[in-house]
DNA sequence: ATTATTCTTGAAAACGTTTGCAAGGAAGGT
DNA sequence: ACCTTCCTTGCAAACGTTTTCAAGAATAAT
């Protein structure tokens, strides 16, 4: 290994010229099978690996494709990731990750450097800054939008259905006879967002024909952001016997604060997260939470890029997937009494 | 945008050979003022970006580098992962992460990927099977080992002082009073692992000549791992009044088990983490434990390779960060009574 | 047997750069 | 004025591939 071969030094190993080396190992047609064989044993004799960047150069494809979302640091996105990465490398790709931090400059910096690189495709999480220079590009590269999309006809996407998992998590309180459940969620700046807030809207107005919007709070999907949303609820005064959170991490917010103040959870007041990120499971008390099936959108994305890429298919395809209710331990029947 | 520019382009515009672009492009000397200006001009105008994948071919940087780590679902890795990218693109660097789930021949297909695609370095966790691949290659790749490390003169690595880490933890239980301090941790497979049991089993040696074996079981790091070592720690029915845990993960599954045997964590029991994974302060009681600055060991990681890519700095080095101690809710002094 | 067709093969031209080399011009020394 | 030396520039060769084209060999058709 100590200076890598080239395709020439194949071809004279195997007394062929280096098109006939090329060929059997490219479309492998038109090479009789003698020689195909030659070459075959002299690669793997040599050791011999095709120069990645050379074939790049010819216009070949890199094996490699662009992977910006908001930041790994998001617990959220992890096992997204890791749903791309095992279904990438299973097909012998290689993913630049990026972190955009929301910014929309950092996003567009990161997209061009990708696009310098030559990466083959590029999966993003789409922010409000996506189409502005999207647009701009008209050029065939293959692009999948991952769980945050923006509508057009122009580009795939695979998400979760957000009516779905709401519909799921307000099914159950209703369940267990909760009626002014409150919505703690984040400002309306990513389809995710808006369609959660938009399905909770919609069902409380099925439920008593008008929304109250007292028991609405809007923030960030942060922790910090949970605590700060339950002290204002709180200070609101507003009567709620259940919240339904537009995270989890917004969750672990409020039943911080609601252990503060003396409010037991589950017993007084039940909570209901969203994602189910791998901590959920491990809090105390259990969160019980809607389940977006992080990891199945991730690889779907990969493989949904990877064949637009290979021209398996080509056509743009919007995918929704449905989550499920993971019900643990912070919701309880109204006026059951666990002590 | 339509199509992209090359070098010739830019050079018929400003009305010079493709030489002097490329060189006022690289090194800038020995081009007059003049004709460098028109060139910059053209550029600009062009919107020209020189094609990496050109440059590669001619032996120049990739401007890419590779990071392999177990898992990006492991809690501990993102922030470093992050602190990683910040630096790398600071430095316009794109990252190709791919995980190896401690598996040897997976760790050793994707280095060698990695080599394909002409990456400047690798920044890697190192396992038990780091080293055999490594001297195989007697190349010149600029490699930094990161958190875990192998020992070696050849091979610079970042990570952190456990020995430190340790101390301060054991340090802390001690005033607060406790004196049979249990171990939970990693069976011993990684420089971390041995280094947090060493450093425990020394303060344990200095403190009463002999380290009592049955205070101690080994497992992995994670949650179901601390619940089953909990249990098995219980089953042994030996006296203990706190718990080191090797990381954050098997600490909560520690306070799992004690919540459902009804042992009050922090009252009965003092329990003290390792990580400071960010959940550790959404955790419910927070949870006192060792702060890794891992952000700070992803972004050094980073710096130390490309300084040894760039050739500012290509000596073999090896830094140890120390960690501090983030004392939070799960210990407490012994006999008091929160109550 | 002769011609038309198909299969295999290699030579050579790209892909977009960097860089050694040589040439031309300007400047400096005598 | 002439000879050095230095600075600036362009030509052309590489880097390692893929692919068009043409030619030669082999096969099929008449």
């Amino acid at each position: 290994m100590v200076n890598r071969k080239n395709i020439k030094d194949v071809a004279r190993a195997a007394g062929v010229s280096i098109s006939t080396v090329s060929r059997v190992l490219n479309d492998s047609k038109g090479v009789r099978e003698e020689l195909k064989q030659k070459v075959l044993d002299a690669v793997q004799i040599l050791g011999y690996h095709s120069n990645t960047i050379a074939r790049a150069l010819k216009g070949m494809p890199t094996k490699t494709f662009g992977l910006l979302i908001p930041s790994i640091e998001n617990p959220f996105f992890p096992s997204m990731v890791r749903g791309v990465q095992d279904e990438a490398h299973r097909n012998g790709y290689s993913v630049f990750l990026c972190n955009t931090d929301g910014s929309g400059i950092i996003e567009e910096a990161q997209f061009r450097l990708l696009l310098d690189k030559k990466v083959d495709g590029i999966i993003l999480v789409a922010s409000k800054y996506t189409t502005k220079y999207l647009k701009k590009e008209n050029n065939e590269l293959p692009i999948v939008m991952m769980d945050r999309y923006v509508r057009s006809p122009n580009y795939s996407y695979v998400t979760v259905d957000h009516s779905v998992g709401v519909r799921l998590a307000m099914d159950h309180l209703r369940t267990l006879g909760h009626k002014r459940i409150a919505f703690l969620g984040s400002k309306l700046i990513s389809s995710g967002a808006r369609e959660r807030f938009q399905a909770y809207k919609r069902y409380m107005i099925d439920l008593r024909s008008k929304l109250d919007e007292s028991l609405v709070v809007l923030g960030d999907y942060t922790y910090e952001s949970g605590i700060k949303m339950t002290e204002e609820l709180l200070r609101r005064d507003v009567k709620f016997d259940s919240i339904l959170c537009g995270n989890d991490l917004i969750a672990f917010g409020v039943i911080e604060v609601l252990k503060q103040k003396g409010i037991a959870v589950p017993d007084s007041i039940s909570v209901v997260g969203y994602d189910d990120i791998a901590f959920s499971s491990y809090y105390t008390p259990k969160l019980t939470t809607v389940h977006q099936p992080t990891y199945d959108v991730g690889q779907l994305s990969a493989k949904m890029l990877i064949d637009m890429i290979s021209g398996v298919d080509r056509r743009v395809k919007h995918i929704k997937i449905e989550p499920s209710l993971a019900i643990r331990e912070t919701t309880l029947r109204v006026g059951s009494d666990s002590h």
